[in-house]
RNA sequence: GGUCCUGUGGCCGAGUGGUUAGGCUCAGCUCUGCAAAAGCUGCUACUCCAGUUCGAACCUGGACGGGACCUCCA
C-alpha cells in the first residue's frame, strides 16, 4: 500500500501518517455547539472530517471517530437583558436548556444525514462529562498549574509556559501574544492576561450549572474536548481535527490542558479545515450573507437563484481542497451541480457497457492516480479530474470510439464504488421511486406518440411534443436505440 | 495594531522550478430531419516590481489586493 502522507498543523508540513496502534486509528473532531441553527461552515468541517473518516476506514483502517456535542458552557437567560424584562413567566412558557439542545441537535443530525455524512462512532456530550471535566481542572491544581480564585478555576498559561511550548500549534511567540491580549471585562481575578477558565463560578440566573468543590460552577471553554478526547481515545491518540478558526485558542489550550493533566502531547496529527466564504466574504450574520442548509437546499433565500442538492453541494465542497477556503456563488455551484449530475450520468452509462476485445485505455494506471491524490493529504479536486477522465473515457466506449475489455469495466465499477461512492459519500439524489416509476412509463408513452409522428415525418408535431416536454422540465435525447429523457 | 494565510484563464478551482490539471461557460466540428446528449478541437492563465537561476506563475525580497486569527466560533 502507499503510504499516506497528511499535512500536521503543528509541524507545519505534510507527514506520513503511521497509526499508533494499527490497525485502530483513534480520531477526534470538535463538534458543534448545540445553541443556533448548524452554520455551514460547520457542515463544511464536519462533511471534510467525513471523507478522512471514509478514506481512512477504505484503507482498512478501524477507525474510532469522536465528535463530540457542546451543550454546556455559559447559557443564560435571554429574557434577563434589556427593557423587556418578563422574569415571572410560568416555567412552561420558557425554554429549558436541554429542550434548545435536543432542538439542535436533532436538526444537526438531520442535516449531516442529508450531506451522507457517516455518523462518528461516539458523539459525546459535554454535559455528559463534567465529573471527568473537574477531575481534569482538579489534577491540574495539583499539578500546580491552575489555580483558583473566588469559585472560578484558571489554568496558569506562563507557568505552564516556562517549562513547555505554549504556542506549539501557532508558532506564535508568548512575549507577543501577552502584548497583544486584550482586557476582557469579568476577569479580574486572573493572575496572568493569557489565563484561561478550566472552570467557571456560575452566577445565580446562569441556567446550567453544576456543584463542584469550588462552588456552583460550569465548565469552561476548552476543557470538554480534553476530557472527552481522553476518556474515549486515551491520552494519545493519532488525529484530531476541527476549523482552523479553532487552532490558536481552543486547540491551544486544549494542548496545554491535556500536557498538564497527564504530561502528553495528545496526538500526533493535527488538521484544520479552512473557511467558509460567500462571494469572497467570510460568512457570517452581520454581513447578511449567511444561509442555512435547509435555504440552499431550497433555494428560499435571496442570495440564491435555486436550490441545490444536498449531494451537488457536496460534491462542489469536494471540488475544493479541505485546507483552502472555499467560496459559494451561484456561478460555482451551478457548474459543480452540471458536473456532478455529469459525473453521475457516466455512472449509469458504466452499468450498460459492452465489452471489447481489447483495451485503448490503461484504467488500473488511472485507478493508481486516484490513490495516489487521496494519499496526497486527501487531495479530492484531483481525485474528482480523475474521475472525469473515467467518465470521458467510459462515454466514448458507449460511443464506440474506444474499446475496453471486461476486466477494465470491473475495474471501472470498482473505482466508482470505491471513490465516488465510499469515500467522497456521494450518492444520487434521493428521489420518489415510485413517482418516478410512473413519470417514466407516461414519458415513454409521450414518446412513443412522438416517435410515430416522426416515423411519418411529421416533424412539427415530433419537435412541439418535444419542445413542450422541454418546457415540463424532460429532456429527450435521440439515439440510433430509441428515445430517453432525463429531468 | 500584532500574528499567519492567500492572490491562477470569462467563472470555480488543483498543481509544479523547465512537460495537458479538472469542472462550468463560450466557439467550431462529428453525430442528428432539426435539436439535446455525447465525443473531438479551440479559447493557453498564473496581481505588480525587483532578485536568485541556463530557466520562475512555482524560490527570495518588496508593493498592492483579499482573508483568517488575536474575543464564543468549524
Amino acid at each position: 500500500m502507499q503510504p499516506l502522507f497528511l499535512y500536521n498543523t503543528l509541524s507545519r508540513k505534510k507527514e506520513e501518517f503511521k497509526a499508533l496502534n494499527p490497525p485502530y486509528v483513534g480520531m477526534y473532531v470538535c463538534g458543534p455547539t448545540v445553541y443556533s441553527d448548524v452554520h455551514l461552515g460547520n457542515c463544511r468541517t464536519f462533511i471534510s472530517f467525513d471523507i478522512i473518516y471514509r478514506y481512512l476506514s477504505h484503507l482498512g483502517y478501524k477507525v474510532r471517530y469522536v465528535r463530540n456535542i457542546t451543550d454546556a458552557g455559559h447559557l443564560e437567560s435571554d429574557g434577563d437583558v434589556g427593557e423587556d424584562k418578563i422574569s415571572k413567566k410560568a416555567k412552561l412558557n420558557q425554554l429549558e436548556p436541554m429542550e434548545i439542545v435536543q432542538t439542535y441537535t436533532v436538526d444537526f443530525r438531520k442535516v449531516m444525514e442529508q450531506f451522507n455524512a457517516l455518523p462518528p462512532t461516539i458523539e459525546p456530550t459535554a454535559t455528559g462529562h463534567i465529573i471527568e471535566q473537574q477531575e481534569i481542572a482538579r489534577e491540574i491544581i495539583n499539578k500546580g498549574l491552575a489555580y483558583e480564585v473566588n469559585g472560578t478555576v484558571y489554568f496558569d498559561v506562563e507557568k505552564f509556559a516556562q517549562s513547555h511550548n505554549y504556542t506549539a500549534l501557532t508558532g506564535r511567540k508568548l512575549e507577543e501574544l501577552l502584548e497583544n491580549t486584550r482586557d476582557l471585562d469579568g476577569q479580574q481575578d486572573k493572575r496572568g492576561r493569557l489565563d484561561f477558565a478550566l472552570w467557571i463560578k456560575a452566577k445565580p440566573e446562569h441556567l446550567m450549572q453544576w456543584s463542584s468543590e469550588w462552588g456552583k460552577g460550569f465548565p469552561g471553554w476548552h476543557i470538554e474536548c480534553s476530557a472527552m478526547s481522553t476518556k474515549y481515545l486515551g491520552e494519545q491518540f493519532d488525529i484530531h481535527g476541527g476549523g482552523m478558526d479553532l487552532q490558536a485558542t481552543h486547540h491551544t489550550n486544549e494542548i496545554a490542558q491535556n500536557i498538564a493533566y497527564c504530561g502528553k502531547q495528545p496526538c500526533n496529527y493535527w488538521l484544520h479545515t479552512n473557511m467558509l466564504t460567500v462571494s469572497g466574504q467570510k460568512m457570517s450574520k452581520s454581513l447578511g450573507n449567511s444561509f442555512l442548509p435547509h435555504e440552499l437546499f431550497s433555494g428560499k433565500h435571496p442570495l440564491l437563484d435555486k436550490g441545490y442538492g444536498p449531494m451537488a453541494v457536496r460534491f462542489f465542497m469536494m471540488q475544493t481542497h479541505y485546507r483552502s477556503t472555499l467560496d459559494f456563488s451561484n456561478e460555482a455551484l451551478q457548474a459543480s451541480e452540471k458536473g456532478f449530475e455529469r459525473l453521475m450520468e457516466s455512472y449509469q452509462t458504466l452499468q450498460n457497457l459492452t465489452p471489447g476485445a481489447t483495451s485503448g485505455e490503461d484504467i488500473k494506471a488511472l485507478e493508481n492516480k486516484c490513490y495516489e491524490a487521496m494519499n496526497d493529504d486527501f487531495n479530492t479536486p484531483v481525485l474528482i479530474a480523475h474521475l472525469f477522465d473515467a467518465a470521458r473515457i467510459i462515454n466514448s466506449v458507449n460511443d464506440k470510439k474506444v474499446s475496453l475489455i471486461q476486466a477494465d469495466i470491473v475495474l471501472l465499477k470498482k473505482m466508482y464504488q470505491n471513490f465516488l461512492f465510499d469515500v467522497m459519500g456521494l450518492k444520487v439524489e434521493a428521489e420518489n421511486t415510485k413517482t418516478t416509476e410512473v413519470l417514466d412509463k407516461v414519458i415513454h408513452l409521450v414518446l412513443d406518440l412522438r416517435n410515430k409522428a416522426k416515423a411519418e415525418k411529421n416533424f412539427s408535431l415530433s419537435d412541439e411534443i418535444r419542445d413542450k416536454l422541454t418546457n415540463s422540465g424532460v429532456q429527450v435525447k435521440d439515439t440510433k436505440e430509441g428515445s430517453s429523457w432525463k429531468i
